[in-house]
DNA sequence: ACCGTTCGCGGACACGTGTCCGCGTCAATA
DNA sequence: TATTGACGCGGACACGTGTCCGCGAACGGT
């Protein structure tokens, strides 16, 4: 039945002193229940907590803080959250974080702006802060300094080279390596690679492993393989790796696989082979990276690279609540975690003619 | 040249006295800096912030909320980071958020755990509340109730029919409408609704819309329509999705149109008639909900409908901070935003035979 | 040399909490 | 009844900041 809906009259309780007058209890006896001090009538303590559940009575959180209790709370820096697999990663560490007793304080960086969040976090007297996605280096770079010198330790997942900076990232080195060498055993020789040819650190460690796979084999790596320059604007992946795909397909000469730098990238190009006839495995392959939900949705599913993002999460949380009461290392820590291939339905045998 | 790797030596600068005194200044003088009270001069307000910028300096925020500061904090409860929708909703309330000055807390609730949030949120002493996605209806009355008394304002965002609750929401049934028109224009008359058959609220709207659609054509909704009950584990919405359209297509009469809960219901189902040899949308015609990116990215594409998630959000934001200053509502503010139908490749004339 | 103005100084108080400590109260025990 | 714990009381101080206010130094104009 609807019968309490007045929410509780507005009680107003403004600190402890006045949660315990009603209660009958002295302010410091109240604060040494909710800190959990030693010496307390068990009676006492839940005739506190009733009153606590009763009228909701939440302590100032800054009064303490200034006390110097922890806040037990991490910054985290996104680059933005329309990256499904930076999203994923947010989650995760959101999880693993609160499952220790911290907090986490969530802020997107917009470019140019990280001075203002970093110093907003140390303002709050966070313990750490970790930043997620790819960003200007100068300007991580120089966030990371500040921290630094204010003595907040700090880690950047997923954004290797940065210098001074405590890193775990994804081998994509070796992503790379299992991707070709996948292809490579299904007798491809050919191969177009889509969306890997210039820009952050991120792709110069992916061409690495391409090249490094190829000249295992024996093979010249410029010889075998076609990069497509797509000038246009890359607004979405999906477009833009539809429309790299069309100017390999307008080739004389068309490679048998298609590697993209991401799965939407390589949904886009499997798009457009589909458009022009091409049927994928039989006709060309297709592999994406980051095993990102869509990559399963797909006709074919697509061929990817999965980033063990929960191995990435705690190994960079287990670290960094590792630091927290210690001095700030003068050697940065760095550390790669290995991907794993993810066979699905769109790479098949090349295809001999 | 790598010549400047040391990091500023750890100023340690723990309150504005001690950054005060190199400057030259008293501590009094560089707070009115800090807050822009007038009467400086302007050489002084130089020095000031030029040290601000070398050393890094960000005073103590908890001690200036304790003394009354705001602290432009909006919190907010997200039921998980899983859901597409959710996370955009999320990024541009953020943004706009941000924009007009204010952080934001976020917080995953998991189920159970809301009361600790709500209470963390409240110790923080932060200006508002907003809900993010669908919860169980009494745990966040009960959170609701709790922020009441305590003066805190609050708002949900898509998740109607909650009591007490200021909410900002969806028209799920006109979504549904326009979806059901759209079919019916294209001479549909038998839908089979893929997961729209029980569970949370926002489902009791969207079979409303379906009636609604039909019954304004003279149409018996129990007769034209096809509501499979799939009883397996429901573990992601590809699967669930295919395996009702399978459930389906095992029938002897077949519906023309598949109308799916969501996007990846529908590509679940487009998967399954693919499957299954029937062609989309000669044979049949497939619609989603919520216009996500993949609607966009399979073949065909899929008709959908976009949730004006930016109407939302700055409805949301717009009255939200409103009501700041302002003592509490009794009645609850409820706002229903309209929907947009977005025409893909997934629905053609219905086949007429 | 005198005066008024401008502007920085530094003491004082408040904000809400944690913690310490001496004191009072009450009940159980000798 | 006298003694001893056990336990709550309430005063005091500290944390770092914003703000007020009276004071004095420096400066420019007469």
């Amino acid at each position: 039945m609807p019968a309490r809906r007045q929410p509780l009259p507005p009680s107003g309780i403004r600190n402890t002193a006045e949660f315990a007058r009603p209660v009958g209890l002295a302010r410091t006896t109240v604060s040494r229940v909710l800190n959990g001090q030693p010496g307390l009538d068990p009676r006492t303590i839940e005739r506190v907590q009733r009153a606590l559940a009763e009228t909701g009575f939440a302590p100032n959180a800054h009064a303490m803080h200034l006390k110097g209790k922890r806040t037990a709370t991490i910054g985290i820096c996104m680059e933005d959250l329309a990256t499904p697999t930076a999203v994923s990663k947010l989650a995760m560490l959101q999880r693993v974080l609160r499952a220790r007793g911290f907090a986490s304080l969530i802020e997107v960086l917009p470019p140019g702006a990280g001075r203002e969040v970093v110093r907003h976090f140390l303002s709050l007297r966070v313990e750490a802060v970790v930043f997620i996605g790819h960003f200007v280096p100068e300007e991580i770079e120089a966030r990371i300094a500040e921290l630094g010198a204010n003595g907040t330790p700090h880690l950047v997942i997923d954004h290797l080279g940065l210098r001074g900076a405590n890193t775990v990232s994804l081998d994509r080195a070796a992503g790379m390596v299992a991707v070709m060498e996948h292809l490579l055993d299904l007798g491809h020789r050919s191969f177009a690679l889509l969306g890997l040819s210039k820009g952050p650190v991120s792709r110069h460690d992916r061409m690495r492993g391409v090249r490094a796979a190829l000249e295992a084999r024996g093979l010249d790596a410029d010889a075998c393989t076609v990069v497509p320059d797509y000038l246009h604007e890359r607004r979405n992946d999906f477009d833009y790796g539809r429309n790299l795909a069309r100017s390999v397909l307008a080739r004389a000469a068309r490679p048998t696989a298609y590697v993209g730098y991401n799965d939407e990238i390589a949904i886009g190009a499997l798009r457009a082979l589909q458009e022009a006839g091409v049927r994928v495995p039989r006709d060309a392959s297709v592999t994406g990276f980051n095993h990102q939900e869509i990559s399963r949705m797909t006709v074919p599913s697509v061929t990817t690279i999965d980033q063990n993002i929960e191995t990435t999460v705690t190994t960079a949380a287990d670290w960094l609540l590792g630091q927290l009461g210690q001095p700030l290392r003068s050697r940065p820590f760095v550390r790669t975690i290995p991907p794993r291939l993810v066979v699905g339905e769109s790479t098949g045998p090349a295809r001999s003619g």
